[in-house]
DNA sequence: GTGCATCCGTGCACGGCGTGCACGATGTCC
DNA sequence: GGACATCGTGCACGCCGTGCACGGATGCAC
C-alpha cells in the first residue's frame, strides 16, 4: 500500500517532488546535528545540493521546511479520519485515526516517518522559534479536518464541527507535550504510555470537561 | 479600579511602561492605515519618536509589537478566572471571565482596550503572517491558565488542568474566527451573537463532544 | 547636592532573510 | 524535432535581528 499521497505521474513531478524531500530531510538532518539555531537557508540548500534561491522556491523559510515533517503526520491523521467507517462516532473515528498514526500508519518503512516525527516535536520543544510555525501547521490541518468532520455528518461545516477538529489537536498537543517533557532526553519513551493518555484524553473530551 | 497590571513604581519603570505602550499602538495605528505588510520596524520607530534599536529593545520584531494587543486581551481572561469565586465549576469560571472581558472589563476607558483588540484581529485575518504569532501568544497563556485551574483544584498540574485551558481558548479561537468571518468588513458585528456562542461552545464542552 | 553604580537609548556594523527579475537548461506535448 | 511551458540559478536589493560600545539619565546612599 502506497503512502497518503497519490504517486506522481511525469518526470518533471517526480523530480520536484524528489527536491523538496530532499530539502526536507537536509533542514532535518543539519537541525539534529547542528542544532537549529545553527541551521540556515544556504546550509540546507548546500546539504540538498540546490541553489539557496530553489530552497526558497519550495519553502518560505528553515521553518516550514523543518515543519513539513510534522505537517505529513497531520495531514496523515486527516487522511485516516476520513478512511474510518461513517457508522463510529466523531471521536471514536478520531482516536481510532491518532492510534493508527502512531503505530506507524501502516507503512512499511519499519516505522521511519514516525521517528522523524518524534524527533521534529523534540526539536520544537528545545527551539521555541519553531513554536509558533508549529501551531500554524496544525491550525492548517484544523479546517481540514473541521471540513472531514462536517462531511461525515453531512451537516454544513458549523460551530460543532470546528469545535471537535480545534479540540481534537489541542488534546493532541497537549498530550504529546507532557510525554516528551516527561521523557527528557531519552532515545524512545514508551509508545503505551501515549497510547493510553491519548485514549483517556479523547475519553475526558467525550464525557465533558466540567467539574 | 486600576487596570490588571500593577500600579509603577519609579519613575524610570514609567518610562519604560510609556514606551513600550507608545510603540504597541503605533504599531497597530500603522497597520491600521497602511496595511500590515507595509509596516517596518523602523516606521514603528519613527512613528513612536524613538530609534530603531530601541523597537527591538522592547519587541523581537514587528508581529510582537502588533500582537501585543491582543495578548492583553488573553491575559485578562486569565486574571479574571482567577478573580472568580472557587465554588464555581472550572468551565461556569472560565465561560463567566471569557463574558467579563467580552462586556469592557469594568474598565472605564469606554472599552477602548476591547475596540482595540478587535481590530486586531480582522488584521489577522486579513494578514496570515500574523496567525502564527497570534497562536504563539494564545500557547503561552494556555499554560498560565492551567497553573490557574491546577491552583483552583488544589492539584497538581496535571492532564485535566492543561486539556481545559487548551479547549478553551481554543474554543474561543474557533467562536471568535467564525464571528469575524461572517461580520466581513462591518464596523461592529452583533456583541449579543458574539456572547451567545461563547455560552454555547462552553456548554459543548461541558456536555461532552462525542456524537 | 555629590558621587557612584546601574540601566536605558542610540548609532554602527554585520550576517542572514525573502523576493523580484532575467536567462539558460530541461521536460512536455503534438 | 520543434514550439512551448516550467524549473533551477545568479544577481541585486531592502528589511530583519543582534552584538557591541558609548553617552546620558536615573536611582541610591550619604
Amino acid at each position: 500500500m502506497m503512502s497518503v499521497v497519490a504517486a506522481p505521474a511525469g518526470r518533471r513531478e517526480r523530480k520536484k517532488l524528489a527536491t523538496r524531500a530532499a530539502l526536507r530531510r537536509a533542514a532535518l538532518r543539519l537541525a539534529l546535528r547542528d542544532g537549529v539555531e545553527n541551521v540556515t537557508a544556504e546550509r540546507i540548500a548546500d546539504e540538498a545540493d540546490v541553489a539557496r534561491r530553489t530552497f526558497f522556491n519550495y519553502f518560505s523559510g528553515k521553518e516550514e521546511a523543518l515543519l513539513a515533517t510534522a505537517a505529513l503526520g497531520a495531514e496523515a491523521v486527516v487522511a485516516r479520519f476520513r478512511a474510518r467507517p461513517p457508522r463510529e462516532s466523531v471521536l471514536t473515528a478520531l482516536r481510532a485515526a491518532v492510534l493508527e498514526v502512531m503505530d506507524g500508519g501502516s507503512d512499511g518503512d519499519d516505522d521511519l516517518a514516525g521517528r522523524e516525527h518524534v524527533a521534529v516535536l523534540r526539536l520544537i520543544r528545545r527551539a521555541p522559534s519553531l513554536l509558533p510555525q508549529q501551531l500554524s501547521v496544525l491550525a492548517a490541518q484544523e479546517r481540514a479536518l473541521a471540513a472531514a468532520i462536517a462531511e461525515r455528518l453531512e451537516l454544513p461545516d458549523d460551530a460543532y464541527a470546528r469545535l471537535c477538529a480545534t479540540t481534537a489537536f489541542g488534546a493532541l498537543r497537549v498530550v504529546l507535550d507532557r510525554w516528551l517533557e516527561r521523557a527528557g532526553d531519552d532515545v524512545t519513551p514508551p509508545l503505551d504510555v501515549l497510547r493510553a493518555e491519548v485514549a483517556d484524553a479523547f475519553a475526558m473530551l467525550a464525557g465533558g470537561l466540567d467539574r
